[in-house]
DNA sequence: GGCCCGGAGTCATCTGATGACTTTTCTCTG
DNA sequence: CAGAGAAAAGTCATCAGATGACTCCGGGCC
């Protein structure tokens, strides 16, 4: 086992153990390089591969904490490495999204109160009020987050929310055709606050299975290139090495 | 932004827009060190923090590899941190497989061949065969694995593996109740198995949510204390603290 | 009492050196 | 000429030391 190895597992395990429980800092560097036997190279290689994976946070200055260990916090890692997927992985994800969102769609339905009914409809009549495509993603997202809230499970809730992330790379809003997109898109979440708003599960379940396969399509139809950050030409073109 | 930052995210840019490609050798840590104007040390955490999130892999003497970057790579990053989140993520990821888990048996029931069913059987068989709890839960998980695989969804199959991986750490079968509830989970089973075999996606679906729930309960009801030490390899022999 | 400043504690980063492992290349032998 | 073995190059793994940056706290000053 590798210096890193034994430093990442021993971290791993005093957390599995509640030696460090959550929120707890955890002792300095040098005193865990002691305890592990480890230098403190490898110590902060396995720190950060912890921190990668959303389980500890270190803060310049302060000491290094384990993370509140709550789901979002685990399950949030992914996003940093789900768009890197290939676009076969992409649909794959709107499949699980299919299921997933139509269940949360019916538990939300059958838990709503009519204050959290309300905050639906306020977020359909903004979105429907704007005309920033940004602005419209932004809060599309945010009533599915508010429906996945509702349906009371936070796990769940967050995986949506990473998946919701990857698909959102794609700006179909932005599209010549965003407008009629975003009108249709419209109409499915009425259809589905509605179902919400009469406690009918089966109803918002199909309605939001119905909005996930319509989105999935637009993005095969037209699948807009993604563009993350500053376009660099491709001018470095190694592709001819020695090998 | 931080030098591990800066190395992070410039490595990530890199594979993100095809410039490191699945599979390739990166650049040695010298080069990429110049390149991302970062010391050595900096680019190794990098390095390390994208290989606990399953997108490179370094491999010893020889240079580092992006990875396949298959849904699996990704997302069997979760394993090493899911079995940290405390009881209540737990039972939220259970209702997630009900959910998953009924669609993947609906899916594969419209899907299987006739080998693919008597796979299924077959494992059936070797799973009331045998005595060795450790085995049949061995055998519990590759069953499922096999419907998750037909259900034709390779990025959920491997998002539900790392789900009952997290669940299988709980061994309900070694419990004094154990044979009573591995003759049950064997029922559950055969109507599972039997109703992809007629190509009955209700039918199938509701087996196998039925089935998780029935796991999900014996889970509440007995919660067995979990013991992690799966790694032998203690190299690190002087634990004998005051702990 | 409130504000400023300095010191202790801690993480962040860089540099240099050495060891271990893999892959390639070359030489020697048959 | 072919093959096996050794040598060499390339690369990652690990350690040690030093310095900088940041946070937090407490004491001194107004």
């Amino acid at each position: 086992m590798s210096a890193v190895d034994k430093a990442f597992h021993g971290l791993r395990h005093m957390i599995a153990t509640g030696r460090l429980g959550a929120g707890q800092r955890i002792p300095p560097e040098g005193e865990l390089c002691e305890e592990l036997g480890v230098s403190r190279g490898s110590l902060r290689e396995a720190v950060r591969m912890l921190a990668a994976l959303g389980v500890i946070e270190p803060r310049h200055g302060s000491g290094t904490y384990v993370s509140p260990l709550r789901p979002e916090d685990v399950i949030g890692s992914l996003s940093l490495t789900l768009e890197l997927l290939p676009l076969t992985g992409l649909l794959e994800v709107y499949e699980i999204r299919r299921v997933l969102e139509a269940h949360v769609a019916a538990q939300a339905a059958a838990r709503c109160t009519p204050e959290e009914v309300g905050t639906l409809f306020a977020l359909i009549e903004a979105m429907e009020a704007t005309d920033d495509p940004t602005k419209a993603s932004e809060l599309d997202h945010r009533f599915h987050s508010e429906i996945a809230r509702i349906g009371g499970n936070p796990t769940l809730a967050s995986l949506l929310s990473v998946f919701r992330a990857r698909s959102r790379k794609y700006q179909v809003f932005t599209l010549p055709e965003g407008p009629e997109l975003r009108r249709k898109s419209d109409e499915d979440h009425r259809v589905l606050a509605t179902a919400i708003a009469d406690h009918d599960p089966v109803a918002a379940a199909g309605a939001a299975q119905a909005h996930v396969a319509q989105t999935e399509r637009w993005l095969r139809a037209f699948m807009p290139p993604v563009e993350e950050d500053s376009v660099e030409a491709d001018s470095v073109r190694e592709d001819g090495n020695a090998s």
